[in-house]
DNA sequence: CGCAGTTTAGTTGTGCACAACTAAACTGCG
DNA sequence: CGCAGTTTAGTTGTGCACAACTAAACTGCG
């Protein structure tokens, strides 16, 4: 195999491990709230969402990637945690809008300090951040087209 | 919150969808052989100790980052597939090896073209790659130092 | 208008990933 | 030597993540 190919393969290892890694970091943070850390990023953005109608739970699935098959029971949990609302849109009863109830928007505050705590563990400047930052994204990016066609 | 703080959530949810990404890549191809990504990384590794004694559960566990709780279930899947055989050490009845039988080996040979296929998906160069890499295990491995203390 | 095709959320089943735990085996200190 | 403490693999239970599927609602073409 040439080194190309082993270099690839490590990144894929790396990707692998790192994002365990981070997620180790966010656990113990987060589970003082009773959540996990794909549960906080579906809170993330119904914080973001203040402004806005409500979103859908296959807007929330554009937003963050994840299909209903594992975004459903993550909101049912979130519902019964009391912290969302789901309801059926009156104009098109296929769609359901997740809404956060006063105790969602409550944890907002609560939470405020979260990204202070996450930020040590990393170790890296916000040179090198902004770097890891695009280069991931743009990986996201090509895969995403590249399983288009 | 601070650009630095947001900076540093962004590259939590760049990880944690990188890494997912990958994953579209991968499986596909690893379900031609009826592998997931975990399973693959258990071969790669008894693949690699060719010459050496074969490597215990936690031998395993230490390669891949993974604990019992992980590897006891996957193994038992490699086993139940004809791959791998777990042998408990005579000298010490509390380790088991984790040894290829003659079709884990010839999987080798059928898997040799899976780095290649892979190759194109990221549409970053080697540069990148090993910046990226070495970002990625730096992180892992400022992230793992935290936690000891 | 009506119905074929699409969209939407949810369900079912599989396989990680991990916390918390168990049982068996081993180690080394007093 | 013997036993307290440790190591090892495995189990149990929870929560993603995804493929494949279902049922209900909607859309727009003929």
């Amino acid at each position: 195999m040439t080194d190309d190919l082993v270099l690839r393969r490590q990144v894929c290892f790396a990707l692998y491990t790192a994002s365990r890694a981070m997620a180790d970091v966010y656990r113990p943070i987060l589970a003082e709230f009773g959540l996990t850390y794909p549960q906080y990023l579906v809170l993330l953005v119904l914080w973001e969402c203040e402004q806005e109608q409500p979103p859908t739970v296959s807007g929330l699935g554009a937003r963050l990637q994840l299909d209903s098959g594992t975004l459903s029971p993550l909101l049912k949990r979130l519902e019964v945690a009391g912290l969302v609302v789901r309801r059926r849109s009156a104009a098109d009863e296929r769609r359901v809008a997740v809404e956060l109830n006063p105790a969602g928007w409550a944890l907002r505050e609560r939470m405020a300090d979260v990204p202070r705590q996450l930020a040590q563990a990393t170790g890296l400047d916000a040179d090198d951040l902004v770097i890891l930052r695009d280069t991931l994204t743009r990986i996201t990016r090509t895969i995403h087209q590249y399983k288009e066609q």
